[in-house]
DNA sequence: TCCTATAATTTGGTCAGACCACCTGACCAA
DNA sequence: TTGGTCAGGTGGTCTGACCAAATTATAGGA
């Protein structure tokens, strides 16, 4: 006999799965207010509690932000929340953060091969300001200024690969990588004397994704995150 | 002036907190049986509507399975149920399913390489063993046989390349491919005349990964991957 | 003695109602 | 204008209850 499993939702479930429904349909986008518990509980004709439970799990997807007495709110699909849950699970499970420094170096050498390919000059551009501010912020002796340009330039390196899981994927592993104890103290390293072989990388770098030169963009790549590797091995 | 802004954490923050410390501190495993809510809420002094608010996030976290009236258990990390529940608005806001095989050809090309640099022969022996299954199925005209080993040699390949970001990747991408409709169909197009072409390549994928040739490893993987997504895209 | 069918217990699923804490905006007074 | 107060809206939490599924204990029959 073949039948089907009878598939015993719950009521939390149910809920998440039609709002995932109103969200694909257009119904209700990034930044609209939902309505108060109460009422949703209403509409649904479930308990405030299954509501809440739903909200709960939502929120962990990173699709609503609840304010303590101040509504929820719809939200772009944000992981952080739920990386910055798992990371600590994640550091036990993973024994190597090699394991997360190679995949990073896969990821960044894609996403410069592809900023290169594509070329869009409006993404250029940006990344040509990070790489400006950069240069300001080692003029002025700025390390935290530097360090805050750096993390942007491979945010929006990401963003120049126009591949949204790639984009995704980059967040995912920048977030773990910030709840990382070395990666910490990776910061407060930068030298003066790094910060302008830093620069010159990413320099190399931007020209050549400029030049729309994918190979030579994915090989800078990869020598800048083979030195800043090596620079964090040798403080050990 | 530099302030930071005060944290209202909730109760059911703090105990998926209490739990993930009791899983790192290894004082939980996965397989263990949790208490009860009802005595969680006991001897965590609070009610159990915030115990089952901290399951349900744990749930979509996947570190617990829920049962109803069986209890709860510890479970390994497992993204397989918040990818699911994501996929729907994953294809909403990821326009293009391109995106995807490109990155699944870029993990998948990276594990390659990396099974073909670690070699280790007990993994390859597993490897063989699939690629056996598919000769028998392609054999016994069994297509359903050679879907299952097929999906079976990829993600063997995940657990070759020793990488486990690389592994949880592969996990995600497979989840949402399987989630996606044009792959659905993908399934069934496939013919005898096809499989016998796909047997070819994932010989010559394991062939090469035995000889440790990375490099060759994984120019066949991406002539692979080529050739899938051609047959693919052909059939649209 | 062993197995099975049934009853009792355990445990998660859901609900209703209550109270508290926080946010917002309106109104008032210095 | 500035700051204080207050009321209403809204999320956060708790309590207690009942239902349904799974498990366990139990009694009866082979």
């Amino acid at each position: 006999m073949d039948v089907n499993p009878i598939s015993m939702k719950r009521v939390y479930q149910s809920v998440i799965e039609q709002f995932i429904g109103l969200l694909g349909s257009g119904q209700i986008k990034s930044g609209d207010r939902l309505p108060p518990e109460r009422i949703l509980a209403e509409k649904f004709k479930v308990s405030r509690a299954s509501i809440r439970e739903a909200f709960r799990a939502m929120e962990v997807i990173g699709i609503i932000d609840v304010r303590a007495g101040g509504g929820s709110y719809v939200t772009d699909l944000n992981i952080v929340p739920f990386i910055t849950t798992i990371a600590p699970l994640f550091w036990r499970t993973v024994s190597r953060e090699e394991d997360l420094l190679d995949f990073r170096r896969l990821l960044e050498t894609e996403a410069a091969r592809l900023a290169a390919a594509r070329g869009n000059p409006e993404h250029i551009d940006r990344l040509e300001d990070a790489v400006q501010q950069m240069r300001v912020s080692l003029r002025q002796a700025n390390l935290e200024m530097g360090e805050e340009a750096d993390i942007r330039f491979h945010k929006l390196l990401f963003l120049c690969s126009e591949n949204e899981i790639l984009i995704k994927a980059g967040e995912c592993v920048s977030c773990l990588l910030e709840n990382s104890v070395r990666l910490g103290r990776a910061r407060i390293m930068k030298t003066a004397a790094q910060a302008e072989i830093l620069l010159e990388q990413h320099e190399q770098i931007l020209d050549r994704i400029r030049q729309g030169d994918s190979q030579q963009a994915a090989l800078a790549m990869e020598d800048h995150l083979a030195f800043v590797r090596q620079t964090l091995q040798r403080k050990d």
